[in-house]
DNA sequence: GCCGTTTTCGGCCCGACTGTTTTCAGTCG
């Protein structure tokens, strides 16, 4: 049991008990409970089992009760029942666009909805459009809401599948038997999304290997067990292959599970010219070859040397452009985790956050960062809590107390806002507000449905504001749940070069937004790049280890990166803009 | 269901859009 699983139950619980039309207000407990349950600094699963949870705000007597049940039986009956009520698929339901509470207890209660499946079908047979409150375009959003939902199936963000990847790592790392593993695939290069996980090993007992891997702790199907590969399902959904080969196949096998597919078709026909053919355990002679030696490659850098290549990071090798600029030796040394000094765009309990502003400052500090930027909501947030004048300028003020008492420690937070770009692109704040600040993030809250002309428009006129530090989250898409409102990018990039305008890299994993397929572009224009995990908790400031890894697959450096720069330099980068300098 | 207190009940976050209606319910941020 994790504080994320016994969140999700929270979670669940508030939802069937919508479905019940409870009273909005418990249903709101449970959806607070979740949250601090999931956000809590400190061991939160170990304190529900030892009956410990007395004094945390949101969680009551009641929460305390069913938490502890939860994390010491791993069940709650509560639960149990409600989910009986209902059938297990009802839950997916909440996960298709457009679709609450009221919706699924009509469709429930009047046709037997139970499951995507049976909203598909009265969606289709004209049965739901002719619901009290539904009509022919709701059913037709509802299906798109379906499919959206589908073509994105099996797929699984990055902080879904990095604590798996830790742990199977781990387990084969211990293994008595492995020399050598590592995670291949598309989450070895960094994609926003991975359907599966690939690993390998190096081993000479592949089958002993191979036996604990199927039986390791969440397995829940094996869907092949060989003699050097098996393919198992976990708990979470999660589909796992390993594959175990001889320590001297360890780098070719590597490169090859690694991919991508058109970088190693690339690699595999440079390999042909030099008159060897390269497969996933080495580089082998062929028939009319000029009889060269074939190289034995212990390392990846030892495939990549043999062809005549710079060795190419892995987040890279999607074959565009990477090959010809590992041939000229262009390949950029890319920015690292450990080059940032702080970030912007973080939230505290004064709008939606869940620490305050010195929880926030000492967990920066213990991140080893030299300053740490404050962006809460606006006041058209209302949702968030978002803050108005009198409430920022008080933040200010206490940012600034917290300054002076940080002073002597050489670190700082700088005072922003995450201020609304309103429907015209006018800001939630005036230009004499934002004066008073350190730095602005401008971000779209609302009115998704703008075209992309309008969107674009409303965009470009905050981009254009000088107050307007960087440019958030530019596309508004959460992973897997919902698509980018429409937004011309290439404008946008245009426009945040024209204005010197930094554009995020919102690095919490739902988001990971602006993608990395536009960086190249933005960085040619000479757009300068924020990675902010918009943190909402102090764990949340984890979350650039996501944008870290997006902005390598975006080809940026550390020069790119206005966080890598040390405090005095980019206390001077952010007035650049403002100061039109 | 939680919180706080002018203690043991009363209040708990606001506004806009969409699609359904013909004044509003549901969803979303």
């Amino acid at each position: 049991m994790t504080a994320e699983q016994m969140a999700e139950v929270l979670r669940n619980i508030a939802r069937l008990l919508e479905l019940k039309g409870e009273n909005p207000f418990k249903i709101r407990a449970y959806t607070t409970g979740a949250d601090v349950a999931e956000n809590f600094s400190g061991d939160i699963v170990a304190k529900a089992k030892a009956n410990d949870l007395g004094g945390i705000k949101g969680i009551g007597d009641a929460l305390q009760q069913k938490l502890h049940e939860l994390a010491s039986t791993g069940k709650l009956e509560f639960y149990e029942k409600l989910k009986a009520e209902f059938g297990d698929g009802i839950l997916e339901l909440f996960e298709v666009q457009g679709l609450g509470a009221k919706k699924i207890a009509a469709l429930f209660a009047t046709l037997g909805v139970k499951s995507i499946a049976d909203l598909r079908r009265v969606c289709e047979s004209g049965e739901a459009a002719k619901l009290p409150g539904f009509g022919a375009k709701t059913a037709e959003k509802l299906l798109q809401g379906i499919s959206f939902r589908e073509s994105h199936a099996h797929e699984f963000r990055q902080e879904q599948v990095a604590p798996i990847v830790m742990g199977v790592l781990e387990m084969l790392r211990d293994h008595p038997d492995v020399s050598r593993v590592e995670v291949g695939g598309s989450y070895r290069r960094g994609k926003e999304t991975v359907h599966d996980l690939d690993f390998l090993a190096a081993s000479r007992r592949p089958k002993e290997v191979l036996e604990d891997f199927v039986h390791m702790p969440g397995v829940t199907q094996v869907l092949g067990h060989g003699e050097t590969k098996a393919s198992v399902v976990l708990d979470s959904g999660v589909q796992c292959d390993l594959r175990v080969v001889t320590n001297d196949e360890f780098a070719c096998a590597l490169v090859y599970f690694t991919g991508s597919k058109e970088h190693n078709i690339v690699l595999r026909s440079r390999a042909l010219e030099r008159g060897w053919s390269l497969n996933e355990y080495a580089f082998t002679p062929v028939a009319n070859g000029n009889g060269k030696e074939p190289p034995k490659c212990m390392e990846e850098a030892d495939v990549y040397r043999a062809l005549d290549l710079e060795v190419v990071p892995p987040e890279l090798r999607e074959n565009t452009g990477e090959i010809e600029a590992a041939e000229e030796g262009r390949i950029p040394r890319l920015v690292e985790l450990q080059n940032l000094r702080g970030c912007f765009h973080n939230h505290t309990v004064a709008s939606d956050g869940a620490a305050t502003l010195r929880e926030m400052a000492e967990a920066a500090q213990e991140v080893g960062w030299q300053y740490l930027g404050i962006a809460d909501h606006s006041k058209s947030s209302f949702q968030a809590n978002g803050l108005n004048e009198t409430r920022l300028a008080a933040q200010v003020e206490e940012i600034r107390k917290l300054n002076a008492e940080y002073e002597k420690e050489g670190f700082r937070i700088f005072a922003g806002s995450e201020v609304d770009i309103l429907k015209d692109g006018a800001l939630d704040f005036s230009d004499e507000v934002m004066a008073g600040l350190d730095y602005v993030v401008a971000s779209v809250h609302n009115l998704f449905t703008l075209s992309e002309a309008e969107m674009t428009k409303r965009i470009i006129k905050a981009i254009e504001n000088p107050y307007v530090t960087m440019l958030g989250h530019v596309t508004g898409r959460l992973l897997l749940s919902r698509p980018s409102y429409a937004v011309n990018i290439p404008e946008i990039i245009e426009a945040a070069s024209a204005n010197g305008t930094i554009i995020e890299i919102n690095a919490n994993p739902w988001r990971l937004d602006m993608d990395w397929r536009w960086w190249k572009m933005a960085k040619e224009k000479g757009v300068k790049c924020a990675i902010n995990p918009d943190a909402h908790s102090t764990r949340g400031l984890q979350d650039v280890f996501f944008g870290a890894r997006i902005a390598r697959k975006g080809w940026l450096t550390r020069e790119d990166v206005i966080n890598c720069l040390p405090l005095g330099q980019v206390e001077q980068a952010l007035r650049v803009k403002r100061e039109g300098k």
